[in-house]
RNA sequence: GUGGAUGUAGCUUAGUUGGUUAAAGCGCCGGUUUGUGGCACCGGAGACCGUGGGUUCGAGUCCCAUCUUCCACCCCA
């Protein structure tokens, strides 16, 4: 198939037979998100490379090889967004929102990009919902925030989830355990995987993460963060515990769980599933108390996360989670000659305008077709305009589930309309109902 | 970036040891008295067999390269 007639590689089209299952998805995260306060922020998909080079670390992949990064013609590098907490958290600063009353809770969805080997979970272009709390220190924030997690997890009916927690302190403590780690795996430098010994001098709790049975073996014995948190970080990873307890959600201590940003600071999370091959992070986030300094902004603790939505979807399929049905058109309106058509469109445009979904013909066809169109598309009510109804004004319409028919008047097609269909659709509901229950 | 699998109509596939105008089902369009869908029957459109080379008198079938898709590594959501 010509380059031009394909997608880019790693990158998906939404077809309208599943749009509508991400429109449900996204209207849940949106809507939980504002049960505690987070309100939608938009901002741009791409950003100086700065923004994503400095403080999402040059030391992780994502910054090292994965970024989109071209320049503008005004000769400026510009990258496409890699994540959206980079990008939040320079909107949040430029445009004062953490110089107002704190904490700001803001959330959002978009596109990120990277450029990686696709596989299942994995895209180049993906979409994630995310939330950041800007400006609250207490653990508590970090418990509300991971319950958004949960709460949509849950809401969306997703089985088998489970969170993990870490805490990998503040620099200071870092330091300390930084140092330590750094001589243990200096004694058995010889075992570790070539990259490995590379993160040895750039960044050492990256070898927690590899995946090689030597490194992972040598990991699990290597000392672990929460042993070397300073007092606050413990008394503060102490209260995120409790307050998840408080919240009554279940969690596990993962002391492996580093995450591949620069930027956080004491508790990390994520929420893992094996139901969708080997990415299992469906959503994962943190603290990141330096960040907003760090990009200029007056000190301000804060942390959120993100979660991926196709990863999300993939979950669903693969669990059978139920979504609602897309709705399908109220009623088809089969005109036959040219003055019928003007009056489907007349009468269309009226039963739009009272919030129905209406399909008439725009391909000029013949009775026949229109009725099989009609079916087709899922019509739950049809009705035929021809000389006859003109001259009367009055038209049958069918419903094509039970193949009832009504008469209506034309002169009053909108309370019409929604007295027939109202009545016609509570049963209908009911049938639904009913179907659900088997 | 590394590795394995894959690639024939919109979809799912058939295509025999390489041999004339590449099949089928589903879907799509139309028809079976221009006034009524689902069923049935009939007909039609639709594929330069992923792309580019090569071997051959001749390639969807063999060889090479390349790309795509899928899966895994790496890393992450």
């Amino acid at each position: 198939m010509a380059e031009i007639n394909h997608a880019i590689k790693g990158t998906n089209d939404v077809l309208p037979k599943e749009s509508y299952k991400i429109q449900f998805v996204e209207n849940i995260m949106l809507s939980t998100a504002k049960l505690y306060g987070f309100r939608e922020i938009r901002v741009p998909v791409f950003e100086h490379t700065e923004v994503f080079s400095r403080n999402v670390g040059d030391t992780t992949d994502v910054v090292q090889k994965e970024m989109y990064t071209f320049d503008d013609k005004g000769g400026r590098s510009i990258t496409l967004r890699p994540e959206l907490t980079a990008g939040v958290v320079r909107s949040s600063i430029e445009h004062g929102l953490i110089y107002d009353a704190l904490p700001q809770k803001v959330c959002y969805i978009g596109g990120c990009y990277r450029y990686e080997k696709p596989q299942a979970g994995r895209l180049r272009e993906f979409h994630q919902f995310g939330i950041e709390c800007l400006g609250a220190s207490s653990p508590a924030a970090d418990a509300e925030v991971i319950c958004v997690a949960n709460q949509v997890l849950s809401t969306l009916g997703i089985k088998k989830i489970s969170l993990q927690i870490n805490s990998i302190g503040c620099p200071i403590c870092r330091k300390n355990y930084q140092q330590a780690l750094k001589e243990y795996f200096e004694a058995n430098i010889d075992e570790l995987c070539d990259t490995c010994k590379d993160r040895l001098q750039r960044n050492p709790m990256r070898i927690l993460d590899c995946k090689s049975p030597v490194c992972s073996k040598l990991a699990a014995n290597a000392p672990k963060v929460i042993d070397f948190l300073c007092d606050d970080c413990k008394e503060h990873f102490e209260g995120v515990k409790k307050h998840l307890d408080s919240a009554g959600l279940k969690y596990t201590i993962n002391p492996q769980i580093v995450r591949g940003l620069d930027y956080y600071t004491r508790t990390v999370f994520e929420f893992v599933s094996g139901d969708i091959g080997a990415q299992s992070t469906v959503c994962g986030g943190g603290r990141y108390d330096g960040l907003v300094e760090q990009m200029g902004g007056n000190p301000t603790p804060a942390l959120g996360f993100g979660m991926g939505i196709e990863r999300l979807l993939l979950l669903m399929e693969n669990q059978e989670t139920e979504i609602p049905d897309d709705t399908t058109c109220d009623l088809y309106i089969a005109p036959m000659g040219e003055n019928a058509a003007y009056e489907a469109t007349k009468l269309s445009s009226i039963l739009r305008s009272d919030g129905f979904e209406v399909a008439t013909d725009v391909c000029g066809r013949g009775l026949k077709a229109q009725m099989k169109y009609a079916d087709k598309i899922g019509a739950k009510f049809t009705m035929v305009i021809g000389d006859n109804e003109l001259e009367s004004k009055k038209a049958i319409i069918k419903n094509m589930k039970t193949g009832d028919t009504a008469e209506i008047s034309l002169d009053n097609i909108g309370d019409e309309f929604i007295k027939t269909f109202s009545q016609t659709y509570l049963d209908n509901l009911t049938d639904t109902v009913m179907d659900f229950g088997n």
